[in-house]
DNA sequence: AGACTATAGTTGCCTACTCAACTACTTGTC
DNA sequence: GACAAGTAGTTGAGTAGGCAACTATAGTCT
């Protein structure tokens, strides 16, 4: 009763488990995009990078940093700093011991709108992961993630 | 010691959990993508597309299937189909019960590409996730990820 | 010091997506 | 059976991000 032979690799646990990961980020990703956009007009990348620099320990990253951080080119990156510097949210200096390197830090600007996108994150996340995952499930999601993060060459 | 009350919620569990829920996913797609992209050719989109196609009962889709399930817009699933039939993987034919939809089928060629893909993407799995996570850990991630994605709301 | 390699960031060009407007068909209502 | 409302797919215009080539600075080796 076996499907021919090329079927069963579809099939394949993990190529489900993979194609799962994909999907739920995907979603995810568009439904909170979506919601930032609605009601902060800030698209999901910026509050990213916001997020980033205020989690940052001296409040400022670096391109590549950033660029790593949100899985970027650093192409990609000049250009996302362009638009949010062009807002007002961040602003670029000059990293005092390395004059290749550029400092990009948070503005108040940056801040208060990170703020008030953190309120609407904080309500997305209670309704769409709390109201699902216990906290134990929570906890144990977070360990498998980072597990299959380790090393950062997945 | 608590420094001021605007850094709470960015340390937030939650907000910790979905950072890195985007960021597990960003790496992983974009390193499936590259190895496809190198050794096959194969856009991962043109992938997805491909292994849905043959994961689907009747071996074809219409379009708004194949865009909810890769979470695209409709707009965005026809320029993508559109390449993929000019590359001659699928084709397209009229639905006999509702003359507005089209049945996107994989083609001969297809089918080759998409196994060729699929050996790829079978060792990629290999050594990105079995080689971090039982097989106990891979099921209760599948299912953590398969009650976050319930209702599809998510 | 001088030369060679490596790294940080920017830019031009291109592709793949989104959004909104559109056409064509279907379904429900009277 | 005709008209309104909804649904499937396509298209034009705009945008964000990737890649590869570039500039400028740092580190290393002799």
């Amino acid at each position: 009763m076996t499907t021919t032979a090329k079927i069963c690799p579809s099939g394949d646990e993990r190529v489900k488990l993979f194609g799962l990961l994909l999907e739920t980020n995907a979603r995810l990703s568009r439904n909170l995009g979506v919601t930032l956009e609605a009601s902060c007009a800030l698209p999901l990348a910026w509050f990213e990078v916001l997020l980033l620099l205020r989690q940052s320990p001296e409040g400022h990253l670096k391109m590549n940093q950033i660029a790593d951080a949100i899985v970027h080119t650093t192409g990609g990156t000049t250009r996302l700093i362009d638009r949010l510097e062009e807002a007002g949210f961040v602003s670029r200096r000059q990293c005092p011991s390395d004059r290749r390197a550029i400092h990009v830090g948070i503005s108040t600007l940056g801040d208060e709108k990170l703020d008030q996108a953190l309120n609407v994150h904080l309500d997305y996340l209670e309704e769409n992961l709390a109201a699902r995952l216990s906290e134990g499930e929570r906890l144990t999601l977070t360990d498998l993630l980072t597990k299959l993060m380790a090393t950062k060459t997945s």
